[in-house]
DNA sequence: GAATACCTGAGC
DNA sequence: GCTCAGGTATTC
């Protein structure tokens, strides 16, 4: 997205669906027009546009969220944003179909804080092993909800907690305290090589998504349980199982990762 | 910490 | 027409 909206300046913000835009569609509006976008950057899943003004405007994606840079309006369902620019150039239209994502304007760094990244943990990438450590330890959840739970790292979502969880032979309903440190330590090692693996492959595509400039991932073809129960596991062949640990779809292997 | 609500589309 | 998909807030 960077490259198409760095230095750009907000002239128009149209809210079709005002539960989107936080905390008012008028605040946001006010917020960003006639600020340049000065910085992008992300925390977890919130992106964060830092204006000249010194304000922030976040979006979030949620789960089908998606920024489209386009001169005319895609011939699409449910684009619910439209922001112009001073320059003319490409509209951002933001499409949600699930409508779980968001777009909020903060004024400062404490209404950040406050607001989109309040209760936010360090970022899942690249975490230092001792950070990733001390923020499981003494914790009494299962790790995939502890992956999941973005007070105790930010970013990592149903898919690659099962992926990571996987790859580091550990059972999703295992908890930090019946683990060695070198358990958790190989948990820290391969979350880092599955965030940049799949990264490196554009993220995974299992039915909408595209990057900023609407290419789909292939980190989805590398997927060794995540929607895979009933098949049997590339590793040694025991059938991948599909429970539910914290009200979502959790898949593992009973030989890969213990009983 | 578990359950529920929000929301639409895909798949059956 | 039902089930499932999930990021997050809320409720108990």
């Amino acid at each position: 997205m960077a490259p198409g909206l760095l230095g750009r300046t907000p002239t128009s913000v149209r809210v079709g669906l005002d539960k989107l835009a936080r905390p008012t569609p008028a605040i946001l509006s006010a917020g960003i027009r006639g600020q340049s976008i000065s910085e992008l950057r992300r925390h977890g899943k919130l992106l964060m546009l830092r204006m000249s003004g010194g304000s922030t405007w976040a979006i979030h994606l949620g789960m089908t969220g998606q920024v489209i840079l386009a001169e005319t309006r895609p011939l699409v369902k449910h684009i619910h944003i439209t922001v112009g620019f001073a320059d003319g150039g490409p509209r951002l239209y933001y499409r949600d179909p699930r409508q779980f994502g968001f777009m909020a304007w903060c004024a400062d760094q404490a209404a950040l804080e406050a607001g989109p990244l309040a209760n936010m943990g360090p970022d899942a990438l690249g975490i230092p092993l001792e950070v990733f450590l001390e923020r499981l330890h003494g914790r009494s959840g299962k790790l995939k909800s502890l992956l999941l739970d973005q007070r105790v790292l930010a970013g990592v979502g149903n898919i690659y907690a099962d992926e990571s969880l996987h790859r580091a032979e550990l059972h999703p309903l295992a908890r930090p305290a019946g683990l060695s440190r070198e358990q958790l330590a190989n948990l820290h090692r391969h979350l880092q090589e599955t965030l940049a693996e799949a990264l490196a492959r554009g993220g995974s595509t299992i039915s909408n998504f595209v990057d900023a400039h609407g290419r789909p991932g292939t980190f989805q073809h590398a997927h060794r349980v995540y929607q895979r129960g009933g098949q049997a596991c590339g590793v040694c062949g025991r059938e991948i199982q599909r429970i539910v640990v914290a009200g979502r779809s959790t898949h593992f292997c009973p030989g890969c990762q213990g009983q």
